[in-house]
DNA sequence: CGGTGTGAATGCTTTCACAGCC
DNA sequence: GGCTGTGAAAGCATTCACACCG
């Protein structure tokens, strides 16, 4: 399964897996597979059912266990980079809500203002606990990473999106998605190198 | 071929397959097949020589066709996402180096300062063929994602880290790694969910 | 027909397991 | 004995190809 966030920024009402190729560059075949272990059964010979379909994948997502819709997250490190995701990052319509920001400067978190409430890292496993609090946004400066993310770890968080550079090493209960610059970068390059090697 | 960056933030002399499982949660197995087809032979019973090894990652990634040593890239959309990676994306020792940052807004680019030159969009196109840029760090803002990339991607950069929400639709010659907070927590959750599904 | 849904085939990635080296 | 390097096995992900449905 890969992953299905195409999320129908598409303006039809009907798509095929074909066209969902042209535009993406998933192949046809395996979007048919991820769209038909969602187990609805909105294709016909016009293509899926945009409004059907998007449906079923959120609430593929969002899922049984948690109460309330959306998954709860929250942003760790509150520097430019964190600061940069508090109003972008997460769209309302998406599966997941932001339900608090960290920083270790209570003078920092004072000043910026948030839809959600700002605190300081010090209150980071209350917080978490109390608000059962997901996933988490890591964006704290490199000599933090490591401890800040066990301390993430041991609240029970269960992924953790890693803008740093730093390589965390966690307990296998915790899965982590290097986001970072450089991390982005070396696997495009790596790609690339592959890609090169086969031609020859 | 997966990723090879643990760049040893070690500080040891020797380091065996095993540690770095431990550390980094990818399975020595794996690591020693990575490690192997670098096609040198730093093992031995103590474990690899971390800095012949780290020397040969790197000297892989950079490799033969760039005639100076670092890959180069560039930051697009310099607003408070991009303006923060200004700074801290890079590392020096790092296989890539910055070499232009584009903004839409002539007065943005005034402002903000980096140790490369910042540069109106407009010059977009000019800047990457005269630097032989590679690779783009995208942080426009949403509604510019497509359009912006698809310059790029006639500009004949080889790959984007997206940090848009916007699902890029882009010829197969560029490769694209999405990396907006959206698009990792979503890969988050569905590892999650099929890891819950395989428990059961 | 055009396009989905899905077994069966393919091809990669990851792990196993063990010979060989320090 | 401990650890690497690597064929061979196992496990996944992707694609093929075709029956079936609107």
């Amino acid at each position: 399964m890969l992953l299905a966030r195409l999320l129908a920024q598409q303006n039809q009402e009907h798509i095929t897996s074909l066209e969902i190729e042209r535009q993406t560059g998933w192949s046809q075949s395996l979007i048919r597979r991820d769209i038909s272990l969602l187990e609805i059964r909105c294709g016909s010979s016009n293509g899926y059912k945009i409004r059907e379909l998007s449906e079923a994948i959120k609430s593929a997502l969002i899922a049984q266990d948690a109460p309330d819709s959306q998954r709860k997250c929250c942003i760790v490190g509150l520097g430019n980079l964190g600061a940069a995701f508090l109003e972008s990052a997460m769209p309302a319509d998406s599966p997941f809500v932001i339900k608090a920001g960290f920083d270790f400067s209570v003078n920092r978190v004072e000043i910026l203002k948030a839809s959600f409430p700002l605190h300081p890292t010090s209150m980071l496993e209350e917080v978490i606990s109390t608000e059962n609090i997901e996933f988490a946004i890591l964006t704290v400066c490199e000599n933090m990473a490591q401890s800040t993310a066990e301390r993430l770890s041991s609240c029970g968080i269960k992924g953790i999106a890693n803008y740093t550079n730093t390589v965390l090493s966690l307990p296998e209960s915790v899965s982590v998605e290097n986001v970072s610059p450089l991390s982005a970068l070396t696997n495009l390059l790596s790609d690339f190198l592959v890609s090169a090697r086969l031609k020859r």
